[in-house]
DNA sequence: CGCGAAGTTGAAACAGGTCAATGCTTGTGG
DNA sequence: CCACAAGCATTGACCTGTTTCAACTTCGCG
């Protein structure tokens, strides 16, 4: 097997921790070596910067390998709305990489590390590994698919229903990560996050999670976060979201 | 040049009408050939009636070549948010497809006819045509940009916004396809459309479009619309939805 | 110790929801 | 050709979830 070159300072796809972990799909020797080439190097990001903004095009495209980001639009009166949340393993950035506009931001919320892909190289991808192209889709579909569950929520339940919404899917979704341990989970988001994701104003948001928390189904501190009675969560939403599928990463 | 074979009831997607009207990118020649054996047949479907349905993995993938469609979800109170409108050239279903697993119904708003693919042969589009692949996953991330939209619509405007959105939104899209005549174009969707596209109670669509009717930045009726004062809703808006840019069709 | 960011709480105003009734079309069958 | 049913649009009255404004507290950190 040759050693294709590869930036001596940063860590090989084969022998990424995240990429091996059960959530992920594992891919066939010729995509990873692929990969390895593909990974242009990587990147941090401090928590609070911006790393895509709205109507950029980008040279580039991340998978996010730490920490936590969001995807986000600013609307003309100063409101914002948080579109959804990028865990270890997103890929982000590709509406700007495959439409060449952005139409939203995106912010870290934690301090973060990223894998950077060239624009451009996108297109050898498709070319030499369909199967790593299927995967992009996959991973569009699955994007588009939270995004789907966001606007139900938002649209429809009530302030008590959208919060238990998003804490389960954040909750589940690193449940799938295995990001789970002694019962919490860390969430790093503070409460002006959460009413920008729901579509509340910051005051109301605080009151019902006061609530929800009054009532045991929510505990929060310390930037971390425990549900002590999920069926009674699910039960509250009438139906809960889905566990994440084994899925690809690029 | 082998003529294909090609089922003979069908249109050949080199002399399809939709495919040539200028909103539409061209294929090179292998493509389009490739696409017309990728087709396996027409299909219609009957206003109001549903053509996938949530949790199934459906066997086949759509475009909407003629007609109006919209995906939505039922929520466990009964309450439906739709997720966005199919309108002809749209790709239809590829989350079954993908994820093999729909979180969402598609309903056929007006009479519709679509070309129908089958899921066994999108694998080997990919890995015989890298470029129609790139293009299904084009479709994907422009799909889930209009999610987005919607989203931040539904989460942070007021009535009023949410409606004149709406109604622009799919005015702009139907300008791209030139479906727009004597300053008017189609609109199938009764008011519970739009009341659950918006996230909105329907008495109060009704009272709020009738505001809008009233102040001459709507007109409806007959099934279509107008919009007379076009610079007036973008202002109300404070940023107006983007033209559709030059896009793929499968 | 002090400052800024985040969280908390009360009171008042309002946008939007709910309930309920009434028109208006349109299509269907007698 | 009329009568009726069914779906859709419209309007009023009332109610409540949510927002807004305006304090005040707590926390984290230099």
């Amino acid at each position: 097997m040759t050693q294709a070159r590869h930036r001596p300072d940063t860590v090989p796809c084969e022998s990424c921790s995240l990429r091996n972990k059960p959530a992920f799909r594992p891919l066939a020797e010729p995509e990873v070596e692929f990969l390895r080439n593909f990974k242009a190097g990587e990147m941090r990001v401090a928590a609070g910067s911006d790393l895509l903004v709205t109507g950029s095009s980008s040279a580039h495209l991340f998978t996010l390998w730490s920490g936590w980001a969001f995807r986000y639009v600013l609307l003309p009166d100063g409101g914002r709305q948080i579109l959804n949340f990028a865990l270890p393993g997103d890929l982000v950035g590709l509406q700007a990489t495959v439409l060449e506009q952005m139409e939203h931001a995106v912010q870290a919320l934690t301090d973060i590390t990223l894998c950077v892909f060239e624009r451009k190289r996108l297109w050898a991808l498709y070319q030499e590994h369909p199967a790593l192209g299927f995967d992009v889709t996959w991973l569009a579909a699955h994007e588009e698919s939270l995004v789907d569950q966001s606007l139900a929520s938002v649209g429809r339940r009530t302030a008590r229903g959208r919060l238990a919404f998003l804490v389960l899917h954040l909750w589940r979704r690193q449940e799938g990560l295995g990001l789970i341990s002694g019962g919490r989970c860390d969430f790093p988001l503070t409460q002006q996050h959460i009413a920008d994701a729901t579509g509340l104003s910051l005051v109301h948001t605080n009151r019902t999670l006061r609530r929800l928390v009054g009532q045991g189904l929510i505990e929060l501190g310390g930037g971390r976060l425990g549900l002590p009675d999920i069926p009674a969560l699910e039960r509250l939403l009438g139906d809960a979201p889905k566990p994440t599928p084994p899925r690809p990463m690029i």
